[in-house]
DNA sequence: TATGAATGAGTCTTCATTCAT
DNA sequence: TATGAATGAAGACTCATTCAT
C-alpha cells in the first residue's frame, strides 16, 4: 500500500525486464504449473493486473523468459566461434562456454527443462530451432576442421551430433550444483572429445 | 457399462501393470499436471475409482512409473555390462543399450523430464541414486580398460564424467524421433568416444 | 484372509448385533460422514458386502444404532420409575439413572449428538417421540407427587419441562468424562432440583 | 453476471460479515457437511472463488461463524450479569437471557451441534473455554448470594454444576421452534431453579 | 497506467453401493 | 452366504484472467 520512498521512475522497457527477470526465478525455482502469477506479483511489489498489462497470458511470460535467456547464450556462442578462428580451440570454447553458461544460469536451465515438459508441441518448435542452428555453426566449424586436415575425415554429421548430444548432456547434468572447478571440467570434456578415450599406444601413432 | 466379451480375468499385479503402462503412455503424452486422472481411466475401460485402488494418489501413480521403467533400464545396461569382458566392446555397448533404450522408450523419456520439472525436490534423490549407480560401474570398466592399457592413463573420473555427460545428451536428444538407424548412430557415437574428433597425424603435433 | 481357528458359527441375529456393536464404536469416535463402512467392516474381519447384508444402507445402520440404545435407556428409566413409588425418590432415580447410562454410554452420546445434525429432519421425529414418552412418565410422577402434597402446586408442565430440559443438559454434558463420582453428583443435582437454590429462611419472604 | 442494480459498495470487512452470516444460515440448515460452498456462493450471488479469498477452508468458514456468535452469546451474559447485582435476579437473568439468544439464534445453536459432531477434537477446547469462563461467572454469583445468606450452604461448585447442566439442557431443547412465550419460561425454569420442586410445607420435614 | 477483488472452469480424491464370483 | 473389486457421483479447492476503480 504504502510504497513510500522515492518510488524510481522506470521505463516501459526497464519494468518489462524486471518482470522478466523475477519471473525466471520464481518458474525456474518452482515449476511453471507451480508458480502462481500473485506471487510474481508480490516479489515484485506490483499488482497482478499490472503483469497482464505487460505480458498477455502466464504462458507468454513464461516463455517470453525462455527465448530471452536462450538468446543471450546463443549469442555468446556464437560470437565466440567467430572471434576463434582455430578450429580445435573452438570446439573447446564451445564446451567451455556452455558450461560457464549453465553454472552461472542454473535457473535457466530449470526453465528449460520445464518448458519442454510443459509445452512439448508448442515451444519445440522455437527450442529445436536454436539447437539446428546451434548444430549448423559447429557443423562449419568441424568440416573447416577437416579442411585443415586437423579432425578426422568421417562424416561431419556424426561428429556433430556427436558434440550436440555431449553438449545436451552438459546443460542437462550441469543442473545440481557443481562447484568452481567448472573450467578445470570443461577443459577435460574437450580433451577427451579429441582425443578420445583409447590410449595413443594402442592407436600406433597416437602415443604422444 | 459395456465390458462387453469374455471379460478377461486378471490378478491384482496385472491390473496394477496394466494401469500403470496406460498412465505412462497418458502423463508422456500430455505431461503429469495436464493429465486427467479421469483420462486414463476411460482409456481403460475402467472406473476412476479403481486407479486409487492400485495407487493412493495421482503423484504415486506417475512416479511409480518412472520409477518402474528405471529399474528396467538400469538392470538392462548392468547386465549388458557384467556380460562383456572387453572394456572398449562395453563402452560401446552401453552407448548403444541407452540409445536403443530411449528410442523404445520415448514416452518414459518424457516422464523423466517432466518428473524434474514437478517433483524436483522430492524424486531427484531416486533419479541421482540411479545416475550414481551407473557411474559407478562404467568407472569400473574405465579402470580395467586402464589396467590392461587400452584406455588413456587419464583420471578415470573425467572419463566417467565424460560418458555420463554424453548419456545424458542421449537420453535427453532422443526425445524427437530418431529412425531405425539408431544402431549406426550408437556406434558413431562411440566411435568418437574412443578415438576422438582429431586426426591422428595431427596428433603428434597437437600433443600438450 | 486366513482367518484360521474355530470360525465360530454365529447366529444371523447374533451377527447383526455384533455388527451394530462395532459400527457404534465407529460412529462414535469419528462421527457419522467420517465413518467409512470399511472401517467396519476390517474390524470386524468381514467383507464390506456382508455388512450391506444386514443394512441396507450405512445410514440404516446408523440409525439402528441410536434405535438399539434409545430403546436400553428408555427401558432401564421407565423400570426403575414403575419400581419406585415415591415420587420423590422417583425424581432422583430418574436422574442418577440417567447419569449413570450417559457415563457408560459415551460413544451413544456421541451418536445422539451426531444425528442431530445429520439427520434433523429424518430423526427428529423418532428423538422427539422419545422425549416426549419420557417426559409423559415424568408427568406422571409430578402429578402423583403434587397429589400426595410433596411437590409445589404449580403448573405440572413447568415442572416437567424443567426436569426434561436439566437431563438434556445432563446428557449432553457429561460427554466429558466425568470419574467415578457420578453417584454423588447425581444425589447433588436431585437435592437442587427437590429444594432450590435459596435459603429456607429466605423461602417465606421470597414466596411470590 | 446480472449483478443489477447499484452495485453497492462494501468494505473487505463488511464482506465477510456478509459471507459469515449467509454461510451460518446455510451451515444450520443443512449441517456441515451437506453444505456445498457453491450454495453459500449462490446465496451470495458472488463467485466462489470469493468465499475463498476471505476464508481458507470450508472449516475455517464454518469455525469463524461458531466463534463470532459464540462470543456475542458470552458478551451479552457476562454484561447481563454485571449489571445486575442482586444474586437471585442475577440466575434469573441468566437463564432468560440464554433462552432469549437460543430463541433468536436457532441457526447458531443447530452450528453448536454440528460442530461437536465434526470438530469433536479441534473445537472442543474452545468450546469448553467458554464454559469454563461461564462457569467461573456463575460461581461468583453464588458465592455472592451465599455470604448475603440468600442462597443455601452448600457447596457452591454443586450449584454451578448444576446450573451449568441446566442451562446446556436449555441450549439443546430450544432448538425446536418455542413460541414466544420464552419470557414466561424463563421465569418458570429460573423460578424451580430457586425453590425447588417440594412443597414448602414439606420442606421443613425434608431437610437433610 | 496500476491495481487487486472477483470470478468459475477445471481436477483430484472419497466412499457408499453394487454385483460377479 | 460372503466377499471385495469396481464404480462414478459429489464436492473442496486453485488460480489464470478480467475489469471497475
Amino acid at each position: 500500500m504504502a510504497k513510500r520512498g522515492k518510488k524510481v521512475k522506470v521505463t516501459k522497457e526497464q519494468r518489462r525486464t524486471q518482470i522478466l527477470k523475477v519471473a525466471c526465478n520464481v518458474f525456474a525455482r518452482k515449476g511453471y504449473r507451480r508458480t502462481d502469477v500473485q506471487e510474481i506479483a508480490d516479489r515484485l511489489k506490483i499488482g497482478k493486473g499490472t503483469i497482464y498489462r505487460y505480458f498477455p497470458t502466464k504462458e507468454e511470460l513464461f516463455l517470453s523468459g525462455v527465448d530471452a535467456t536462450m538468446h543471450k547464450l546463443a549469442d555468446s556462442v556464437i560470437q565466440a566461434i567467430s572471434r576463434i578462428k582455430d578450429p580445435v580451440k573452438c570446439i573447446t570454447a564451445i564446451i567451455e562456454i556452455l558450461l560457464d553458461f549453465c553454472n552461472r544460469n542454473r535457473a535457466f536451465i530449470e526453465m528449460v527443462v520445464t518448458e519442454r515438459a510443459e509445452f512439448k508441441d508448442r515451444m519445440d518448435a522455437s527450442f529445436r530451432a536454436l539447437e539446428r542452428m546451434r548444430s549448423k555453426r559447429i557443423r562449419e566449424v568441424i568440416i573447416e576442421g577437416q579442411r585443415q586436415g586437423l579432425f578426422r575425415k568421417i562424416d561431419p554429421t556424426a561428429i556433430s551430433v556427436f558434440l550436440v548430444t555431449l553438449l545436451s548432456g552438459v546443460f542437462i547434468t550441469s543442473i545440481p550444483p557443481t562447484d568452481a572447478s567448472i573450467k578445470r571440467e570443461g577443459k577435460s570434456l574437450a580433451d577427451i572429445c579429441l582425443h578420445g578415450i583409447l590410449a595413443r599406444k594402442a592407436t600406433g601413432k597416437r602415443a604422444k
